[in-house]
DNA sequence: GATTATAGTTCACATATGTCAACTGACATG
DNA sequence: CATGTCAGTTGACATATGTGAACTATAATC
């Protein structure tokens, strides 16, 4: 009886945190994370500077926060893509879609991760490369399905999954920076950079034999 | 007569002009640049902020020419490259070692370029966005010397390019981070992923079969 | 209904920033 | 040698920042 009717408060304060969040991720679309200041982000989000200390102990604090609910996103993106992977032979243009689409969706958080990745904090960078790692070993498993590199070693399917991850990473952030008449070009480039790819994987004699020849 | 001995003036404007350059590349290392502040700048060169103002009108006009005087490294390394690139079948490994060593000679431009590519600065990022392109053009006319890909239409091409331009820049960025005990490891894989690409290269059939596929 | 916990505010501080106006001093020119 | 140019300094300003101490108000507990 005590526990249930505990709800209010919490849940105010929790609309409160989000409204923190939120006003970062927004702000964040102009400066990278460094140069974002505690007193903006509670400006945005309408509290007052010392109150942002009930949420959080730090600015980095919200920092690793925004990382993880922006790997969410990614996470769900993953999900949608494997639903649809049909392996029709047209798997690298349904995938693209359903990035593109998600980008759309969650622009703020697919900017915070290309930006952070390399950015100036390091906690920021470690923690967005680690879940970038994860991502890539997840697409690996995917990668088993592909005809031929069920065979290969995991290191080889890594190498792979990095490759892949990049070239869709590198994609979202050249998106990011254009206008909505010019997506249709990077994405078709960065199609066929995959299917070169993919053209790449039944000639592949494993890493040994990149090393000697 | 009188244009001669007028050197020992601006040869000491240039110095104090390098040292703020080099104060801001040293800084750069770990902060993003639009967390750099000018008088953080002037500091680290051992002048007074306000004489900043004789050497830059702007904190950004000194981003410009930190793009600039890092893109001249490249150039330089892509020199380099050519002059060894003896197409004797190890290609890779050679032109990755000389990347690896420039990175090394000019770990502050490096990490400058992949800090501000997707930084918070937009002209910054234009400017480094523009100089990578015209480098990856660059590239492109090497490839046209790899077996087959003389037939290649441009746009391939540049598709090719931006692919290997990429993977590269990824593995210099993935580098800076971490210790040289792991560089083999990053370079290896890097070498395999190049490979990857290059066994896709014969079997390529033209961006317009990559869009029915 | 009285009491307590706490999300958010107010006020205050020391410190950092960009930039202006006026100055200094050395070099270069006449 | 007298003079003007100009790189760099001094001092000051308005403004921004992070954070501490004390406060207010309201929801949760007894």
């Amino acid at each position: 009886m005590t526990k249930r009717s505990s709800s209010t408060r919490l849940e105010s304060k929790e609309l409160t945190r989000q409204a923190l969040i939120r006003a970062a991720l927004k702000l964040l679309s102009q400066n990278s994370f460094d140069s974002l200041s505690l007193r903006e982000v509670t400006r945005e989000a309408g509290i007052t500077p010392t109150a942002f200390y009930r949420h959080f102990d730090d600015m980095e604090e919200l920092g690793l926060v925004l990382v993880e609910e922006s790997f969410q996103s990614l996470g769900e993106m993953l999900k949608d893509a494997r639903s649809q992977s049909s392996f029709d032979g047209d798997t690298i243009k349904m995938s693209l879609a359903v990035v593109v689409m998600h980008m759309h969706n969650h622009t703020s958080h697919f900017r915070f991760i290309a930006r952070e990745r390399y950015g100036g904090v390091r906690r920021l960078r470690r923690a967005v490369n680690r879940e970038l790692q994860l991502f890539a070993d997840e697409l690996a498993i995917d990668l088993v399905a592909m005809p031929g590199v069920d065979k290969w070693t995991t290191d080889d399917r890594r190498m792979l999954a990095g490759l892949i991850t990049e070239t869709i990473i590198r994609m979202v952030a050249e998106l990011l920076e254009i206008g909505p008449d010019e997506e249709p070009e990077i994405v078709e480039r960065t199609k066929c950079q995959l299917r070169l790819i993919s053209l790449g994987v039944p000639a592949w004699d494993g890493a040994l034999a990149a090393g000697r020849a």
